[in-house]
DNA sequence: TAGCTAAGGGTTTTT
DNA sequence: CCCTTAGCTA
């Protein structure tokens, strides 16, 4: 679809490049992606392709070669992890502390870029930053003091608004709105924005859209930092969305006739088979739109794979194939067929588990395989509970991925809260996390009262205590004159000293101790101290900015020797910090106009807010993994289980409501598959327990998508067809020894229906329809499904029905003709 | 104001 | 089925 131009015309590579071991080992497409030539470029970067280190080769590469210097390169990654990993292998292979160059996340180089420039681009200069927990309850509260129908505009749902229009790079002003609804909607986003502003925070679509709008509108600031960044790149290029291209677009360089005909050169790097984030604003489709506007004329594809055996890549490809609208990829691989893929069919999600843990012991006691290399994957959180449960019982130590991270524990936040209010009083969202946390005998009443004071005078929670009379505002004004005591305590201590006297001075740990389950709580407030301490040291605060070690001076040496300032702007105030000599990220917090830093305490809380820190649970020695598929990407295992691979479940019957959602279901089985490296086994179910009734699933049509000679159905035999003995709730699990003695490319669960007609429930009174849960039925038009549940009597009786194909649907039974097929 | 009970709602998730 | 939240009562 797209020429494929593989370094033809292109400038000759430094002589010095061929000589440097860095690019030693790397394979063809490798090189080329690594020593392309200045210009725009974009690399298809196909799962287990080495893609990481494509990009951070390439970065040393640049360097190594004196075609850049550390202040004029730009990487963006999507989260944390990435960009740590990246900076981590930057530095083991350049001489230099790469600190602070400009790598980091999004949300990372925007706050970077807002700091620097706060007064340019209108903010305080301690801004704190809003997570997506604070953003609803600053909602909440400004839709109570507003009267806001929680009814019919869920804040929630206001939220997923506000973030939405942030994300098309749309503030209340630029949407047009017909409907009354919308109408309303937009008011109450300029009402938030105001509120936010009053308040002195912004959220994370306002780091991104605020730093966007101060490079489209400040002619000079711009210019700086497009001559500035000669090579940008970025990873997962496929996960941005409208607001992150457009910023990309700001940095990338002139546009000349809709042409971004700059000098700079940015190198996207991608895959559009992995691109599972549509549904939070991602759009795979500016890939394309890049290759058009920035007139890209080097497209990579990096598809050699280092990862799995080919029965494995083989279902993923064959998988991918039925998607359209992609750029074009196959992986391929030197390793071998491997083990083919098995498949097991499941009589009910207990079963499923069971069989999974079975074979998880075989892996591990005769295949040596070890249990961290040992993934379960599935498509909602809701499946883990069963395989949680059956690892629990069987002994088998496992760790689940997601869940609530570090610094969004309820006793975090509030210790967090306290230390905003230390650092800015009129930070309303932390007022009233702890207001009445621990418990001072201020309730909603006198909460209301405040509330309503600050309003009338227009000021914030913590100035209207005054205004509030008798026994509560007493107690308000306690409550005030006790972050100001504590604010005086603090005053010149070491962050580690300031946190500890506010978890204790709070009343916070007095609080845990005597909850029963408290401990674990002030086991971590305690970890937040330990938090603290090693941001402090890490990030070298404390550290005398003067006395740099040797490697710093080396690369300050490097920074300073930068050609590109010569190009820059002598008489804007603004200096980037990383042109100076850098110390650490706390470098980044350096403000360019005054000169003035960010206290230790500002400096943590705002990595607190944009790092929400771990997102694993108790970091078990060797454990199974558990997570998600969406979880999963970017990781890999020896093994890995891929359960419920059912109609309605995956592909998720939600997702196929909006267009393009089966693509993208395709594409996230896709991902779970290319997780494995040698063993790879995807089970499905014909019963599970999903929101307390039981349901009937018909395995995935995906199975479909695979080719038969990769794979071996291992579902074992059963004696007879009695798996599904009416009216009986339990089924056995099946051990995994000899199952697979029934292995065959075209028996038990394959292409045929193997299985019965799963059981009826039994029921006290028989409807007069005879359409009941479990049952097979058909349709004119929908043809043949499973009946799911029934609710209802006589004419307003109406039917779940799955019907596989068509997904699932509501009937009225009094309208559908339903029969029902033996 | 705090603690309990009923009701509602339940893809996927990073910053 | 199970968790979160809202509303009600002591």
């Amino acid at each position: 679809m797209f020429p494929l131009d593989l370094l033809s015309g292109s400038a000759p590579v430094p002589d010095a490049a061929h000589a440097s071991p860095l690019l030693a080992h790397l394979n063809e497409e490798q090189l080329a992606a690594v020593t392309l030539p200045a210009g725009h470029a974009l690399i298809l970067a196909g799962a287990g392709s080495g893609k990481t280190r494509v990009l951070t080769t390439r970065i040393a590469w640049l360097l190594q070669t004196g075609q850049a210097t550390p202040g004029s390169i730009m990487a963006v990654t999507f989260t944390n992890k990435a960009a740590k990993e990246m900076l981590a292998r930057l530095s083991a292979m350049l001489p230099y502390n790469v600190r602070g160059m400009w790598i980091g996340t999004f949300h990372g180089l925007c706050n970077r870029m807002l700091r620097a420039h706060y007064q340019a681009a209108g903010l305080p200069q301690a801004f704190q930053i809003l997570d997506t927990q604070d953003q609803l309850s600053a909602i909440k509260r400004l839709c109570k003091q507003f009267n806001v129908d929680d009814e019919r505009f869920p804040p929630k749902q206001l939220m997923y608004f506000i973030a939405g229009c942030k994300e098309e790079g749309k503030r209340p002003g630029d949407i047009e709105a017909i409907d009354p609804d919308t109408k309303k909607k937009v008011e109450i986003y300029q009402l938030y924005e105001e509120q936010c502003r009053r308040e002195g925070v912004v959220d994370f679509g306002e780091l991104m859209l605020r730093s966007y709008e101060l490079l489209r509108d400040d002619v000079h600031l711009r210019q700086h930092y497009q001559r500035r960044f000669q090579h940008i790149l970025v990873d997962e290029f496929q996960d941005t969305n409208k607001l992150q291209y457009q910023w990309l677009k700001q940095l990338a360089g002139n546009e000349v006739g809709g042409r971004y005909a700059s000098s700079s050169s940015v190198i996207a790097v991608g895959d559009d088979d992995q691109s599972i984030y549509a549904f939070r604003g991602a759009r795979v489709g500016n890939m394309a739109d890049f290759i058009r506007e920035f007139e890209v004329r080097q497209q990579i594809k990096l598809e050699q794979n280092y990862r799995s055996y080919s029965n494995i890549l083989d279902c993923a490809n064959a998988l991918i194939s039925h998607n359209s609208n992609r750029l074009g990829k196959n992986l391929r691989t030197t390793q071998g067929p491997g083990e083919p893929v098995r498949i097991y069919e499941a009589p009910s999600d207990l079963a499923e588990a069971s069989w999974m843990v079975d074979e998880i012991k075989q892996l591990v006691k005769n295949d040596g395989f070890t249990r961290q290399e040992i993934a379960v994957l599935y498509r909602s959180n809701a499946q883990s509970r069963v395989i949680e449960s059956a690892l629990f019982n069987a002994a088998i130590p496992y760790r689940v991925y997601g869940g609530l991270r570090f610094f969004e524990r309820a006793e975090i936040k509030h210790a967090l809260a306290y230390l905003r209010l230390l650092e800015n009083p009129h930070d309303d969202t932390s007022f009233m996390r702890v207001v009445n946390f621990p418990a001072r005998g201020i309730g909603a009443r006198t909460i209301e009262l405040l509330q309503d004071a600050a309003r009338s005078s227009g000021c914030s929670l913590s100035d209207a205590v005054t205004a509030v009379g008798g026994s509560a505002g007493t107690k308000l004004q306690g409550f005030v004159a006790q972050i100001d005591v504590l604010r005086e305590q603090t005053q010149g201590r070491t962050l580690r000293e300031i946190i500890e006297t506010v978890e204790e001075q709070s009343g916070l740990i007095e609080h845990y101790r005597n909850e029963k389950e408290g401990a674990d709580r002030i086991e971590n407030l305690q970890e937040l101290v330990t938090a603290a301490e090693s941001f402090v040291t890490q990030e070298g605060f404390g550290r005398d900015a003067v006395a740099l070690p040797l490697d710093e001076q080396q690369g300050a040496s490097l920074l300073n020797q930068s050609p590109v300032s010569q190009g820059l702007d002598s008489n804007l105030p603004l200096l980037d910090e990383a042109l100076k000599p850098p110390v650490g990220t706390v470098a980044s917090m350096v403000n360019a106009d005054t000169g003035e830093t960010l206290s230790p305490l500002q400096a943590f809380l705002v990595h607190a807010a944009l790092e929400a820190g771990d997102n694993q649970a108790q970091a078990g020695q060797d454990a199974v993994q558990l997570m998600t598929v969406h979880a999963s990407k970017g990781l890999e295992f020896d093994a890995v289980f891929i359960g419920g691979v059912e109609e309605g479940l995956f592909p998720h019957e939600n997702a196929m409501m909006d267009r393009g959602g089966l693509e993208e279901e395709r594409r996230l089985a896709y991902v779970a598959i290319t997780r494995a490296r040698q063993r790879l086994y995807l089970s499905h179910s014909q019963t599970r327990m999903l929101h307390g009734q039981t349901r009937y699933n018909v395995k995935s049509r995906f199975f479909d998508e695979l080719p038969e000679e990769a794979l071996k159905w291992i579902t074992p035999r059963q004696s007879g067809f009695g798996t599904f003995a009416p009216n009986s709730g339990a089924y056995g699990a099946y051990g995994a020894k000899g199952s697979e003695q029934f292995g065959s490319n075209s028996g038990w669960g394959g292409k045929s229906e193997v299985f019965a007609s799963p059981p009826v429930p039994q029921q006290k009174a028989q409807p007069s329809h005879g359409i009941k849960a479990g049952l097979k039925v058909f349709h004119n038009k929908f043809g043949e499904g499973k009946v799911l549940a029934v609710e209802g009597t006589g004419d307003d009786a109406r039917a779940q029905v799955s019907f596989g194909r068509h997904g699932t649907k509501w009937l009225a039974l009094s309208i559908a003709k339903l029969t029902v097929v033996d």
